[in-house]
Formats: C-alpha cells, sequence, structure tokens
DNA sequence: GCCCATCGTTGAAACGTTTCAAAAACGTCA
DNA sequence: TGACGTTTTTGAAACGTTTCAACGATGGGC
C-alpha cells in the first residue's frame, strides 16, 4: 500500500502475481477455465476481483495475434447515410444477417471526406472490409487492399486479385432479352449506355457495343445476342441507341427510334433511368406502356436492383427509386425467373 | 533472400533495417513526416514500397496507448435491428451525425443472445459504449461497465456513477399539465403506470403517487403538481387512477373514471398505450377526441418520443407506432414547447 | 520402488507499434 | 575554434496479452 501513488491500471500481470500464479496460468483462468485447478482458478479470480481487474484487454489479445471479429464496412459518404438510405440498409441488413450467424461484427467506416477517408481506412480496426462504391471506388479500394486485409468490393470489378459482388451483365442481359422474346416480341430497340468514352450519341452498330470499351455493354451485347441466337436472330438486325445515362437526353433519342422505327413493339434498356426514358417518349406518342410498347430493364449496379426487389416496384406498379425517379412500369410480372442475376466472383 | 522460406508479414522495424534508420524515424515518417528530413523519408518510404509495407498496423499502434477512434453501441437485437427498426435507426442516425463530426467511428454490437453477448462485449474493441436498453438493460449495461470504459446508458437509469440519457419525466409532466391547463382545462384526470410493486389498480390517492416506488411515478406526480399549483389545483383534488401499461386493462379502467367522473374534459396519460385507451374508452362513450376530451401523454421512454417526433404523428393526426399501436390523435399542436422533455445526466 | 502417462504450471518469447530522453549532427556567431 | 541553439536521429522501454515447449507433480501398473 506504501508503493503506487497514481492509480496504475490492473493488468494480467497483475493479477497474476497477487494470486502468486504464473501469467500464462491467469491467463488460462478467463480462457481455458477447464486447464487449471478449480482450487487456483478461484483463488486467480479472487484477486482480480479484489485488484478490481477489468478482464483482458482486448489490445493486448489483439496484437497477441488474434481476429478484432469485425469487418468494416466503407462507403463513400457519412454514416447516417448507412441508416438512412433504402439501399444501403438493405445492403447492412444482408451483411448483418451472415455477420450475426458468423458472430463477427461490424464496424461503419464512413468514407465521406476524401482527406480522412484515408486515415480511416487506414486505421480501422478490422479483420477485413467491404467496400461499396460507385462514387470513388477505386481509391477506397486500393485504400482498402493497401491494409493486406482480404477485401471485397460491391458493384465495383476491382481487377484481378480482388473478390467482388457485381452484377451479372451478361446473364442479365440474357435472360431481359429471353424474356421478351418468350413473349412474343421481334422487332426489338436496344437503349443502351456509353459504349466508350468519347460517347458516340444515336444510332450505332452492334460492332461498336461488341467491342466497346465499357464492361457493361461488352456484356450485355453478349447476353442479348445468346438469347436472340436462339430465336435465329442476330444483334445486327436490331437498332441499338447510344445514350447517356441521363433522362432528358435519352427521352430524346428514344423518341427518335420510335419515330424512326414504328414497328417497334419492345425496348432492351440497359438501365432504370433508359427505360424510364422510353417509357416517357413512348407516353408522348401515344403508345400505352405495355400494351402496345413493352420496356425491360436490368440493372447495372447492386443498389438499383436490390432497391427494385425489396419495394417490389420492378414489375407491379407505381413507384419511386429512392426519391428522385417516379416509376409507372406496367409490366405482367416474369413466368419464372426475375431477369437479373448476380454474380460473385472470387478471384485468386 | 537466402533467408526465410515463409513469407513472413513486414513490420516497421523491416522498414527501418532496409533504409538504414532507427525503427523511431520509420515510426515518424508515417505519423509525423515533417519531423524527418526529406532525403531520409524518401528513403524510408522507397524501402517500405520495396517490401511491400501494408503501413502501421493498427494493433500494434493501438497497444502502445493509442484510442481505436470508435465507439460501440450495444443494443438487445440482433444487428440487422440497428437498420430495421425505426426507433434503432432514428437513433444512430443522430450517433453517427455526432460521431463524423468529433471523427469517431462506430461499431455496432449485437447482444442478441444473451451468452456470447457477453463475449462481444468483453472483446469489443471500442473506446467506450453507448447500450441502449429496455430488456436485458441492467445485465447489458454491468457487463459494459465492467470494462472500465466509459459507458452511457439510455432509457435506463445506470444508477450513481454512471452517465445516462432518459427522459425527463419531471419536466415532461409539468409541460403536459401545463399545456392542458394553458388550454382551459380544470377537470383532469391522471392516467398512471404502476406505482409500486403489487399494483394497486383503479383509483388511487395522490400520496401513493408521490411515495411511488418507481421512479416515473414519482416525478410525472411531482410535475403535474407544479404545473397545478401555479392555477391553484393541488393533485389531490384530480381524480388519479393506477393500471397496469396494457392497452385492455387501461381501456376499462378509463371508461370507469369517465364514467364516474362524467365532468372530466382532459386526460393525463404517463405513456402511449395509457393515452390510446383512454382513447378507446372515450369514443366508446360517444365522446369525441379532442372536442369532447383532450388526452395527452408523456413517453417515458425514449425510444416512443423519437419515433412520435420523426413520424410526426404525435400531433397531427392518425398514424401507427412501430407496427403495433394504431394510433388517433387529433390533438392540436402545443404553442411553444413540446411537452416533453430529455435530461442528461451526468454523475461523478 | 520404478517407469510412464497425465495433468497443471511455469517462463519466456513473441506480437508491432509509439514515445521520449538523450545523443548526434548541423549551423551560427563571437 | 569553441560554445551554443536547433534540428534530426537513436535506442530502449513500454503497452497487455497469448502461446508453447518444457518442467514438476501425481498416481497407476508392474
Amino acid at each position: 500500500m506504501i508503493e503506487s501513488m497514481k492509480r496504475r491500471i490492473v493488468k494480467l500481470a497483475d493479477v497474476a502475481k497477487a494470486a502468486r500464479v504464473s501469467q500464462g496460468t491467469a491467463s488460462n483462468v478467463f480462457n481455458r477455465p477447464d486447464l487449471v485447478r478449480p482450487e487456483v482458478r478461484e483463488r486467480v479470480e479472487a484477486s482480480a476481483r479484489r485488484l478490481g481487474y477489468a478482464g483482458p484487454d482486448p489490445k493486448g489479445r489483439l496484437l497477441r495475434g488474434g481476429k478484432v471479429n469485425a469487418i468494416g464496412i466503407v462507403m463513400a459518404d457519412d454514416t447516417a447515410y448507412f441508416f438512412r438510405d433504402p439501399f444501403a440498409r438493405m445492403f447492412m441488413s444482408g451483411i448483418a444477417e451472415v455477420c450475426d450467424e458468423r458472430g463477427a461484427g461490424v464496424a461503419l467506416v464512413s468514407a465521406r471526406r476524401r482527406k480522412d477517408a484515408a486515415w480511416r481506412i487506414q486505421t480501422a480496426v478490422v479483420d477485413g472490409f467491404i467496400v461499396h462504391c460507385l462514387r470513388v471506388g477505386d481509391r477506397l479500394i486500393s485504400l482498402a487492399r493497401k491494409r493486406q486485409l482480404p477485401v471485397v468490393a460491391v458493384d465495383l470489378d476491382g481487377g484481378t486479385g480482388m473478390s467482388s459482388v457485381v452484377i451479372d451483365d451478361r446473364q442479365g442481359g440474357f435472360l431481359a432479352a429471353r424474356h421478351l422474346l418468350d413473349l412474343g416480341h421481334r422487332k426489338i430497340g436496344v437503349l443502351s449506355l456509353e459504349a466508350a468514352d468519347p460517347p458516340r450519341l444515336g444510332l450505332i452498330d452492334a460492332e461498336r457495343l461488341r467491342s466497346a470499351e465499357y464492361r457493361t455493354g461488352r456484356e450485355r451485347a453478349a447476353g442479348y445476342a445468346a438469347a436472340l441466337a436462339a430465336h435465329g436472330i442476330e444483334l445486327d438486325q436490331l437498332p441499338i441507341i447510344e445514350s447517356l445515362n441521363e433522362r432528358q437526353a435519352a427521352t430524346a433519342l428514344a423518341r427518335e427510334l420510335l419515330a424512326t422505327r414504328p414497328e417497334t413493339t419492345a425496348i432492351l434498356a440497359m438501365s432504370d433511368v433508359l427505360a424510364l426514358a422510353a417509357i416517357d417518349a413512348a407516353r408522348e406518342g401515344g403508345l400505352r406502356v405495355p400494351q402496345a410498347l413493352s420496356v425491360i430493364f436490368t440493372p447495372s449496379v447492386l443498389g438499383t436492383l436490390l432497391t427494385f426487389l425489396a419495394t417490389r416496384q420492378i414489375f407491379t406498379g407505381a413507384g419511386r427509386v429512392g426519391q428522385a425517379n417516379p416509376l409507372a412500369f406496367d409490366f405482367e410480372p416474369p413466368k419464372a425467373e426475375t431477369p437479373v442475376a448476380f454474380q460473385l466472383s472470387q478471384r485468386a
């Protein structure tokens, strides 16, 4: 009682000494109680209580080689976004469920401001990262990879050596096209996203899509082509319109398509925005959807997909995506499969 | 190149040695770059790059004495609950906002299953806890306190030496009563929660409430009394009904009150459930709310309060609390203050 | 009484960083 | 040149745990 003036934090070693036991034994009392003789165990526990020991400090345990038992979810937004945004919430619910199952914790990592985003990712105490990234994905991902922990990218193909969860564009395209074909459509127009860096707006030939710079375009083209082939049609026979993923611009282009090709009975759109534009254009031209014109799209981004699925808006009626896009689909529900598909790609 | 067969993880010491620099200097390169001469800094950085150094490992930094820079939020539910439940989401948004501001991270700690709840709390790598607890609060809180980290309890008074955020029952009661009095009401009935362990259902005298075993009752009584005093009325003059916090039972008691005291023009309820019961009883008896009878309540639990505030249901119209309680308030909005109040109590 | 297996316990070595007093290097001025 | 004030760099000591090979005790079988 003579010795310490300032109250030091009591550690395992103190407890061990007080109980006249080696540190190893003391450790066992807390981690593998059955390995230590009951009598000794109680002595140690008593000492711990008496000294006010807080239990093994995770910091120490951690360093020694343990796992944190938590994974970090990185999003390019403020932390409240995790709880506000419908997509984020769905996304997190799914993650949370699996984490609970496996006994892992969840740490929210906001990468809002680019500057301290780096610091946050570098110092997050986690066993691995899930990075959701549309906006500044590349940067966040490379940051996370530097940590040399497992990283999974969502909605962004991280390149070789990375695991990522992305929409399977080819399969999505295939299913969407097949759905239309099964409904009997043959005069189908394609509303495509930009194929390469200087976009070429308006009618393009299939070749540009097949050799597109952007993966989405290429893959979709392949999917469409596969479905068409089964009906003896070639992608080259369809009118393909390249457009920006923007409502106004796309509407104008869709309008043009419908005017030029009045025989068109269906539109294959590469995004929700494009589909909406097609519907706008149709309505303007007096075409009822879906009676006179069918419109279908495959989301190219997980967020869109999840939001649609969860709100069941995709095939059932009017609704809203996020806050922004008023929808007014009138599709009948597809028979068997929903024309979208995931692809979980794990790369060595 | 001759030495290592298995690829060891490169650490700061390795980088330091490779750059022919002391470990301290190497550390500075990463943490206080401006303290080290540019030439040396670059040499170290080059070595780091060459060796594939992942940057200072938080585990080490942490042990040395750092903060984790994250606080853990403990809830007695599964992790997905954080994203599903409306109250939890609001609650978390608020926390997230402040954490962002202060540069702290957020770790979700689910304490669903009592067994591994302990383990989760004991091993969570955080600087402190916010424990939300209605169900098994005491247990979780004591668990968290054992860690000897800062702990804040929400919705449960943790006793001396603990910080907690709870509804300020006295102020709430005061404001609610004053609101009714300001509207001109004088014949007011009180619908009280249980006052003590063997509840005594039905009419009780004010004294039982004043000396109630449960804090909520005592405090509310004090608040009511203070507001009444300003109008020269004593709490003893009002009929006070003690009830379980349960819709059916409370409705019966409220019905009785209205029958016995037909002159009553307003009800002071101690919870949302009691208020709903009062409204049920009034409707049954043909009294319109609020024309013939005003009903007001102060939530005794933060969750209720936040939910009401956020959904703006409290004073504006029909709606739902959680999934369970259909509401049909017709109150006019109060003039200046919302008749509820928080109390952040920080105890030494 | 001796050998072996078993069970408990010990001691010391990691784990990877930061910090800080002290030493070294450098420049300036008399 | 030497003394003195700055800037850089060093070396070693924490930080608190877990792990693991080795050691001592205990008891059973022969």
